[in-house]
DNA sequence: TCGTTGTATCGACATTTAACGATATAATAT
DNA sequence: ATATTATATCGTTAAATGTCGATACAACGA
């Protein structure tokens, strides 16, 4: 269980629908803006602020700014390497 | 994000640290009573029962019943399969 | 039948989390 | 400088979750 935080606060940050609905806007669109995610989510622009910031903080999304707004975009890299992490744990322990 | 609920209860399930280190349990044994998990993770045997009933419902477990002890093991069709939906899922919003 | 043992369920309490509105900060334009 | 817009942070409140001890239920043995 050595250095499995990486795939803890992955796992903690996905458990959430509001979060999970979040992920699901980047099938269609690469990179929104806070107000964006917020308006198709509905959810306030604080809330979407701190979701947001969960979700880059467990390595899922990247953040630019751009003059005043900015830009969320999937961390696919991230994503993928998390996901190969936690899949060679669940073989370790189920296989 | 159809029929998605499946890939969702496995991420809560496994979003809790207790819980993780219960599932882990299993890397060293194929089978598990309550009282024997509420030992190893420190917890108490109602807690116990209580996380490992999270668990089961979140497909990750089995149980079976043998005499008045209740087996747990892990249900490693599922979990590898939830785990395939999750990273179907993953690459549609993320590729 | 009674007592014992293992598990599940219940009620209570403490902690965590999500959400909001208000406010602070940053960037830009007038 | 002031106003405007986008985002982040703060304080509060409500809901969800984890944990416990007590108790109910089930299986077995004496």
């Amino acid at each position: 269980m050595v250095q499995f935080s990486e795939v803890q606060s992955f796992l903690k940050a996905l458990a959430s629908e509001k979060r999970q609905e979040i992920m699901f806007l980047f099938s269609d669109r690469k990179e929104l803006t806070v107000n964006e995610v917020a308006q198709l989510v509905e959810i306030g622009q604080s809330t979407a602020s701190e979701q947001l910031a969960i979700l880059k903080r467990a390595g899922m999304l990247y953040s630019r700014k751009e003059g005043k707004e900015v830009y969320y975009s999937p961390n696919r890299e991230q994503i993928l390497a998390t996901m190969q992490q936690l899949n060679t744990y669940l073989l370790n322990c189920c296989k």
